[in-house]
RNA sequence: UGCCUGAUGGUGUAACGGUAGCACAACUGUUUUUGGUGCAGUUUGUCUAGGUUCGAAUCCUGGUCAGGCAACCA
């Protein structure tokens, strides 16, 4: 009956907390460490997060989760905050978990007053020893029984900078023999002599994550801290902080990560590929960051469509690359200028062509109504694709070939008359005859052609260089494939055309513009492209039938 | 031998005890001055065994399979 897109999961919960009157307006966060730079994954979160506020009247903060100082830098979080921004999405307030150490600190003296944390002297095998396995209980030590004072003095001792790294933690007391291993006394501060890189050499101990995620949430008033599977089991040390600190009740919920086929997702990965020269960068094209993605000729529009489409559960997913193809695709197609540009050239003559030259024109987008025109010089020499000429052709071809006619795009029909090979046997000269009466817009030939090509003539082509990619890996699934997973990529991710001949309109168009290379694909400027030399970066190909009608 | 999640076409995702739908992919046909786009259509699915019910993808019980949990990471 409705048109409504029925309620994933957690939007099923906050309707039905704010029915039952348990939140005035809520308030989500999407909480990056920023220790790496952002991917298509974390698009899916932002998009939720910032969906849900935004949905249900609420709004969102950025919260920097930067509590371990040994990896983060403010490099990431500049490039973080600048991603956020190109998708699209406001939040209402930057937040640091670095802003919360003191009342963090005095979080923890309260539990230690409690007598529900302690300073513990193990080393880190001494304590994954004694926590037992998820089938065996753990076992105390001593300093489990350590008293309040003794805890409160040990505390105070390591935040003055009293032992080294490692000497010390504080740990929650529990239950040893939880059958969540996370509740056996989980660490919640650890001692690391690191400049941070907003607290400077303030504090020499630093909060674990399950001390300083939730509180954080709770500090904020975040009403609903949504996260990925794996912190399920985070989820009752995250509630029990919560109850015995007596704060806000902020509530997590997880949903599946993105996997997507042909790529990976984890920063460790995408780090390797960096480090070890797999890809240029961070931002490489291939990548599947934002910036890489945004570099690449993605729209923002785009991939927000695309973590519109492939919903929320807790399933584990594993996305089609196909669906990302199609959303940018579909963006594109309505937005993109049209222009011609040949990447595989060989020479076409018009031998009946006696003008000089003309000044055609050619529609910038069929999409658009209001989309206008560029003028298109048209001459006697002119390139072509090579492949679209075909000695022999087969049957179902229906490009040039001897005694075939085709279009060209917003110009004549032509009748291919020969062709000249070099001693290779290449063909290396079209000629063909054009007919004046066939002009695009004024046609009065009558002659009915299948193919169009599209072209650019020789005289006025200016050289341009394409970075034509396709998958990183040759595998759907890298990450669970037999060996290193480095081992499976594509040596042919990257094609570059060194020499392609493009229309001279390429030379005038907006830097920002983008495009559609008739027959190609989509194409965006490099951001080191400039107007002596033009680069493109090809976004996505067209669909092509043709190719696939090809492989049968 | 523990605990926690989950299981619907090739891939995702709906159906909230009452006609298994939508999107992508694949395949037809059609239109087309892009073998693009558009339009029309086709193929393919409820993990399994019982139970409750007039009726089960949905509720109950057992099983199977997949993923996660034992970092001084987040």
């Amino acid at each position: 009956m409705s048109d409504e897109k029925s309620l994933n999961f957690i939007e099923e919960i906050i309707s039905q907390d704010l029915a039952a009157g348990k939140y005035k307006s809520i308030l989500t966060r999407f909480p990056p460490e920023p220790n790496g730079y952002l991917h298509i994954g974390h698009a899916k979160s932002i998009s939720l997060n910032f969906g849900l506020a935004e949905k249900f009247g609420g709004a969102t903060n950025l919260r920097f989760d930067d509590t371990n100082p040994v990896t983060e830098d403010t490099e990431y979080v500049e490039s973080i905050k600048a991603d956020l921004k190109w998708l699209g999405f406001n939040w209402i307030k930057e937040c640091y978990a670095s802003d919360y150490f003191d009342q963090l600190y005095a979080f923890a003296v309260q539990l230690i007053e409690k007598g529900l944390a302690y300073v513990d002297d193990s080393t880190a095998e001494e304590i994954a020893q004694q926590k037992g396995t998820p089938t065996v209980p753990g076992t105390g030590n001593a300093y489990r029984n350590r008293s309040i004072q003794e805890n409160l003095e040990l505390f105070a001792a390591m935040k003055a900078g009293q032992f080294g790294d490692g000497e010390k933690v504080l740990r929650a007391k529990i239950d040893l023999a939880s059958p969540n291993m996370h509740m056996r006394d989980p660490l919640l501060y650890r001692i690391k002599k690191v400049h941070h890189h907003r607290t400077g050499d303030k504090w020499c101990i630093y909060p674990m994550y399950d001390f300083a995620h939730g509180q954080s949430d709770s500090i904020e008033n975040i009403t609903h801290s949504i996260c990925t599977l794996e912190f399920i089991p985070h989820r009752a040390l995250y509630d029990w902080c919560i109850e015995q600190l007596g704060i806000f009740p902020s509530k997590q919920y997880e949903f599946a990560r993105l996997n997507m086929t042909y790529t990976v997702m984890s920063k460790r990965k995408l780090l390797q590929l960096v480090q070890e020269g797999h890809v240029q960068g961070w931002d490489d094209p291939r990548m599947p960051t934002i910036s890489g993605m945004r570099r690449r000729g993605y729209t923002a529009e785009s991939i927000r469509d695309f973590c519109d489409r492939i919903g929320i559960a807790k399933r584990e997913n594993y996305i089609d690359l196909s669906l990302l193809e199609f959303c940018v695709r579909e963006h594109l197609n309505k937005i993109a200028q049209r222009r011609m540009v040949v990447t595989d050239p060989i020479k076409l003559v018009i031998t009946n062509y006696d003008q000089d030259e003309e000044l055609l024109h050619s529609e910038n987008n069929p999409e658009d109504p209001n989309g206008g025109t560029r003028p298109v010089p048209f001459s006697k020499e002119l390139w072509i694709q090579k492949d679209d000429f075909m000695e022999e052709p087969t049957k179902k071809y229906f490009r040039l070939g001897p005694g075939l006619s085709v279009r060209l795009k917003s110009a004549y029909i032509i009748e291919c008359e020969g062709f000249d090979k070099d001693d290779a046997g290449n063909v290396t000269t079209v000629y063909a005859k054009y007919f004046p009466e066939s002009k695009s817009g004024s046609d009065t030939s009558g002659i009915h052609v299948k193919g169009t090509l599209h072209w650019v003539s020789a005289k006025h082509a200016i050289p341009v260089e394409l970075n034509e990619y396709d998958r990183l890996f040759n595998v759907e699934d890298p990450s669970n494939a037999e060996g290193d997973f480095k081992s499976y990529v594509n040596p042919h991710s990257l094609h570059s055309v060194t020499l392609a001949w493009g229309e001279p309109a390429l030379l005038t168009d907006a830097l920002e513009s983008r495009f559609q290379f008739l027959r190609k694909g989509y194409f965006y400027q490099d951001i080191n492209s400039s107007k002596d030399k033009l680069v493109f970066n090809r976004t996505v190909t067209l669909k092509d039938t043709w190719a696939k009608e090809q492989k049968k």
